[in-house]
This record gives C-alpha cells, structure tokens and sequence, in this order.
DNA sequence: CTGGACGAAATCGTCGGACACTTTTACGAC
DNA sequence: GTCGTAAAAGTGTCCGACGATTTCGTCCAG
C-alpha cells in the first residue's frame, strides 16, 4: 500500500525552517479550561490545519511541538494518539507522526460514507425542528458559513462549517452521531481542495448550507434528505473536476 | 520480536483462557503492524468486555490497571484516552474512567447510526462480490458467528461478529468506512443483552449474519440493504421487549 | 568512482518518579 | 445526626532516563 518512495513530503512541507516558526506564532492554546492539556493541542493541530499552518504530509516532530506549545511529551503523544484515531494525523511506528493525506479515492470514500450521516442528522433534524428557535439557530449557523465564505476567512469558514454540522447534529438529539461523524477528517480535504477550487466551486460548496438549513426549517424530512444529497452531489461533481496535482499521492 | 520481561502480562484479570487462537489478520492497511503497548492494553480491555470481566459502570483505576496488566501510567492512560475517543469509556477529569454505559435511547441512537453505515457496507460488498473466493470468506464469517452462537461462547460470539462487520467492509472496499463504524461501542449493549435476551431473540439475531451474507453473495445490492434493514429491525424489535433493567439509568 | 558496511545522530516507545490539583472519605466537634 | 476539616485516594501533568529503531553521513574495499 506505501508507494515506493518512502515519505516524500518536498512539495507538501515548506522547505524553509523558519517558515514553520511564524505557523506556530498564532498556535496559542486557547480552550475552555474544562478541556485537558491534550485536548487544547489536538484543538490547536486541528485549527492549524484549518488555517492552512499545518499541511498534508507534514511531520510531526514531538521534540519540536513540546518546545513551542510548551507542553510535555506525554501530553503532547496522547494528543497524537487522539488525532491518530481520528485518522488526522498517521503514526509511523518510531517514524514518528504525520499530517494525514487524502488521496482522490480516500476523498470519495469518505464523502461515501459521511452522506448516508448526514442524511440521518439531517431527517432527524427536519423531524424535531418543533421550536422556531432551534430552526432559527440553524439558518443562523448557515449564515455564519456564508459570511465566513464572503470574508474570504478559510479557517473560519471550515471552524463555522464544522459548527453547522454540530448545530444540525444537536437539533436532531443522536448523540451517537456527533461521536461518529468524521468531521475533522473532512477538514482535512477541505482544507487541501479550498485554495485550489475555482470561485464558482466555492459558492456553491458555500449555498449548499443555507438551502440544507431552509430545508429542515420547512420540517420536510424527505426535503432535508434531498438538500443534503444534493450538496453531497456538487462536492463529488466539485473533486471530480479538480485536477490530479491536488491529491497527494502518498498515504 | 523477543518479549522482554516487562511486556508480558502474566494474566489478564479475567478468566480470559487461552483463546488466542483467533490470530486476525486486521490492521494490513496500516502498514507497521506493530502493535504498540497501548493498543494491546485497550484490546485486552475490549475484549475483557465482551467476556464479561469488565461490566458497565465499573470504575478503572489507574493504578490498579497497571499494576495488572504490566504496563506504566503513560500507556494505560494513552489506551484510555483511545477507548474514551471511541465511547467505550468514559472519562471524568478528576474522577477517573468508567465502563460507558448504555441507556435504552442510546442503544436506539447507537442503531440508528449504525443502520445505514452498515447498509452503505453490504450494498458495496454486493457491488464488489465479483470474486466467489470473497463471498466464500463472507458466508464463512457468518458461520462462525452462527457457530459461536451454538457454543454458547459468548466472547467468541461478539468477536467473530465483529469480524463479519469487518469482512463486509473489506470486501465493499471503502476504507473510511472501517474508521468510521462504532463496532467495538456496540460491543458494550450486546455484552449487556446477551445474557437478558430470550433464547429465541439470541437466534434470531445469529441468524441474520448468513442472510446478509448470502444476499451479498447474490450480488443484489438492493437485497443486501434489506437484509440488513431487517436484521437491524429485529434487533430494534428485540430491545423493545427488554425489561427495563436491562439498561443501567446513569449515564 | 561506486557500493556496501559501519557507526553516530535523530527520533520514537516505554518506564518510573515527582508534584499539583481535585475528589472522596474519615473523623472529630457541636 | 449534621457539619466542617483533615487525611487519603486518585487523577493531570511534567521531567528525566533508557532501550529500540530509523536515518544519514562516513569510510573502506573493490
């Protein structure tokens, strides 16, 4: 399964060392205090990686993220082992870890498999939107996206993306499917396919929340399927366009 | 290769017999199959749930489990953290990790969550059955769940159950699927029901395994997704006969 | 000049101890 | 019996250490 080279990463990592030093300048862990140490870094590599500091293929050095996020080793491994599970970050047995790649057919799979999810949260959400509130709270969070989307913000838009998943997650009331559902790992691809999109790509990725949101507002479950099936559609037709070079080939 | 003295839990800490005979040849796509102490440790934990050794609700105590299974702090709580990421444990700052438990209306989130994950998972398998070695491998799976089930072998049961989800997925080909499947959670409310449930539930639910099997093996998708709609609302069908006790309250 | 053996550096996996903090429990006063 | 306090238990985090493995540079034979 390894291609044959070993990691190659020369295209994916900044060649520069310094480069690395100004991506952890803004890595400050800011969470609720309520969170582990472990979990404020998995939160930082995560918004890193939305914010473009982290890149696909990227090693993960431990010496190097205890030094500047000023944490211990063992705090910083049981991140790892966190986002390792979460298939964000890949272990290589005393080669250390690296940023996850999502090939073209690992990007398919998981849009294969997160649509029938969000499908269901979005059913779920269409049949216990009874209060105005909750529904209004949805639109809310899709209008967030768009506006992240028209600030250009990317990192915002993926952490607001990500906040309209939860939001139509709550509303439905499965808690399992919040556990489940392979949020981060999308903001892997996202985060690789967002600065090489065109802008019609873009806007319509950007539409599909507020009409998945109108959607469930209108308390159709059937509608709120087919919103969702819909936007699942424009992401494939969206990757499908997007050229080869896009797709790292290493796993 | 050599175990050192140190790797060498003398015992587990239930009657866990010698029924290492399974020998799984998981984990190719992961490259370095070498298991890290960590993973063995939440194995054995999953495993010791699934025999029984290890109930809803129990308390695990650092300091106890190392001293039992032979390992240090730092890789029991990396393999806590890694059960708690998957929902079979429970993590409470300051008050240590517990068994998760599962109410009546998590166990329905849980199959209802799991429901079109596992249809999406048989209608590939149908799809990509093109080979009979690979529904042969399939319909043995489910024998020996079925065989299991003779036995009365309830931890070789929920283990060979698991390894029929996992030869269905393998065959469908998608491997976010295999991430994203919350088996080993459901490993907890089967443990729990196996030994409430009639004997008549605990066949029909043995049953479904080769009915799924051989709809895959026809290479209809459309039916494989009606086996396994079926075979989740048996299982729906037989919760809600459940008495009340059966579900521990807290959570 | 090439190629393989050798060894040093880098990095990871695991362990044990240490201290701060929180929760739980035990105990004595009222 | 109730309440407050102190001890005990248990967890969260950090540090240092050692062994294991990979990586890479060096050197010598052909």
């Amino acid at each position: 399964m390894a291609t044959t080279a070993q990691d190659r990463p020369d295209r994916n990592i900044a060649p520069a060392d310094e480069d690395a030093g100004i991506a952890f300048a803004a890595l400050e862990t800011s969470g609720p205090d309520g969170a582990s140490a472990a979990d404020k870094v998995a939160e930082t590599i995560i918004r890193g990686i939305r914010s473009g500091a982290f890149v696909p293929g990227q090693h993960l050095v431990e010496h190097d993220l205890t030094r500047r996020l000023g944490i211990s080793r063992g705090s910083l491994r049981e991140a790892l082992k966190h986002l390792a599970a979460a298939g964000i970050v890949t272990l290589n047995r005393f080669r250390g870890a690296y940023i996850s790649t999502l090939d073209r057919k690992s990007v398919l799979d998981l849009l294969q498999t997160l649509e029938p999810l969000c499908r269901l949260a979005a059913h779920l959400a269409a049949q216990h939107c009874d209060s105005d509130e909750k529904a209004c709270e949805l639109q809310e969070a899709a209008a967030l996206v768009e506006e992240s989307h028209r600030q250009r913000n990317r990192a915002e838009y993926l952490e607001m993306r990500r906040q309209f998943y939860f939001t139509l997650v709550d509303i439905g009331g499965n808690r399992e499917l919040e556990r489940v559902m392979p949020l981060s790992r999308t903001d892997l691809f996202r985060a690789q396919i967002e600065v090489i999109q065109t802008e019609k790509q873009r806007q319509l990725h950007a539409s599909g929340y507020g009409k998945i949101a109108r959607a469930v507002a209108s308390r159709d479950p059937r509608a709120a399927e087919r919103a969702v099936q819909k936007h699942f559609a424009n992401t494939r037709k969206t990757i499908s366009e997007l050229p080869e070079h896009a797709f790292p080939s290493s796993v």
